[in-house]
This record gives structure tokens, sequence and C-alpha cells, in this order.
DNA sequence: TATTGTTATACTCTATAACTATA
DNA sequence: TATAGTTATAGAGTATAACAATA
């Protein structure tokens, strides 16, 4: 589960301060959704760091240790040791670009894409049967609401 | 950081699942309110698991081994370990109740409710700065669209 | 000199399951 | 037997910083 934040908060405090009960609410959704979520993620025998990396590099071309760190959010130095792993299993492999030889292009291997062509539809499909009971108009309210909620966290 | 989830989704399958987009905001939304709040806690000197203990346990008078690691979503095993590491630190102690002596009773230590007590309202007032960005009626509708998409995660 | 990524170090957390002591 | 928590085991991710190779 691995969650960062705090979300039980005396009832004293809680009552002063509204804004507990959004931020607890945001907390719990989001646990809710990952305990869903990854009790998929668990069969297909990854970590969810290894699951994010294998669905970030489905169908590209290749990433750079850089960029995949970017988008999943680790640290490079984490990732060196999660590519290390998937390349263990097979399931990526480094290419170093002749034009630039100081960077590693991440790609799958035919394992990794088999493994993504497989587990990546799969996935989706587990998801949508949860969120099929929102309506389209509700799947927009939810979206803007936590645009909303997010920007203030910008800056 | 360490999230949990997916959040990359090629753009081909995104299309098709407008599902993706609302399910991705959650995820950045929370990361977003993470990256914020873990500024703070680092600057305790606690990791998250153990800030959110402490903030637990926090005007109690006490709970238990179970009761906490229900609370803050560890498992017992681990909760032992971030119990172990917050008595080294003189933070919490465990009180063995003579009506039941297979149970601790996890309390605060005067230095423990010391630094409660610091870092608590302290805590809360850096949130607030955040939140005060959005007006009650806002705050309301984040919160409800929240539950409401939490609600689809039950059963 | 700046960038890309690795390595080293050391710690925290996680999962699972077997185990101890008490009830 | 059931419950509360610990311990054992093994692995994965985290932070930080120093480092090598390349540009």
């Amino acid at each position: 589960m691995k969650l960062e934040n705090t979300t039980s908060f005396d009832t004293k405090t809680a009552a002063k301060q509204p804004f507990l009960a959004t931020m607890r609410e945001l907390a719990t959704t989001y646990q809710a959704f990952c305990a869903y979520d990854e009790g998929h993620i668990r069969e297909t025998g990854l970590t969810a760091p290894q699951f994010d990396v294998i669905c970030t590099l489905g169908n590209t071309s290749g990433m750079f240790m850089n960029q995949l760190a970017e988008k999943t959010l680790v640290t490079k130095g984490t990732l060196t040791g999660i590519i290390d792993r998937l390349e263990q299993k097979n399931l990526v492999r480094r290419e170093v670009p002749p034009e630039n030889r100081r960077c590693f292009l991440i790609v799958l291997t035919p394992e990794g894409e088999e493994l993504f062509d497989k587990i990546f539809p799969t996935h989706v499909e587990y998801l949508k049967q949860k969120f099929d009971r929102l309506t389209p108009t509700e799947l927009d309210e939810i979206k803007s609401a936590l645009q909303r909620l997010k920007s203030i966290f910008v800056d």
C-alpha cells in the first residue's frame, strides 16, 4: 500500500479545519483505487514501479533513463535498480545510441512487449469494470474537481 | 514519492477510454499533494509512516498495535518495525495493560507529545496555506466528487 | 564544465509466514 | 483454539552523494 501522508487527525482539529476532510477524502479515495489497482498488478509478477515502467514503455520506441525517471516519478538512482531487475527478467534492455553514448535507450524486449500486450489491455479492462459505474458526466465532473484541487499545489 | 500505480498510458488507448484521464487525474493530484505534504514531513526528521503514527497517536490516550495498524494502513509486522524505531527515538513507548498482557498500548512519550504539539499545528497550517485557495463551496464539491469516485471501489 | 547514468552506503518499508505468549 | 504481536527472511525502493564516461 505504501501511503505517504497522514489521514487521521483528531476530531477537535478536524472540526476547526474543514479542508482536512477534503484532504482525507483525497487520500482515502486514492487508497481505495490503489488497493484495487494493485490487486491486479500483483498477479503479473511485477512490482508496482516495474509495472509502471513496462506500461510507460509500451507502444513507444524506447525512452532514455532520464525521460523514464521523469514519467514514472522515481529518481535516476532508483530507476537504475528497477531497470536492472527488469533486465534480469528479460523484459527490457539497454541500447546505446551511437550519437550520444552517455545515455541508454530503454526498450522492451520481445518478451517485454509480449507481457505488455498481455497485461495492459487486461489491466485497462479490469479498471474499466469499476469506472463503468460512473456516467460520462460524473467522470467529467470528477476530473474537473481533481484538476481544481491539483491546481492549488502549483507554484 | 512512492507511487503505486500507472499513470502513463499511450494516447491511442487513452482516447478510447476516457476514464483513464480521470484516473490519471486522481493519481497526479495525489502526487502533487504528496510532494507538497512530504516537503514538510521531511523537515521533522521522521519518515512518512513514522509521522503518520505520531499524528495518529496525538491527542489520544494510546492505541493498541492492531488499532494503529488499521488506522495507518500498515501490516502489524511492518508496524512493529516502525514502533521500534520510534521507541529508539524516544517518541513512543509500549505499555502492557495488566488486564490483557497479550497487547501493547502504544503511547506518546513526553518527548513524543512535545514533538506532536510542535509539528502538528505547524503541519496543518502548512497545508492550510494551499487549501485556503479554495472556496468553501469548492472544498465541498471536491469532497463530494471524491466520495463518489471512492464509492465505485466498494465491494 | 555539464550531462547521463552507475555505484556505494545505509536505511525504511513491504510481504509472508512461522512463532511465542497470553486468553 | 484464537488473538496480539514479534521475529525471520528476503526483497524492493528511497535518499544522497561521489563517481566515471561522454559531450
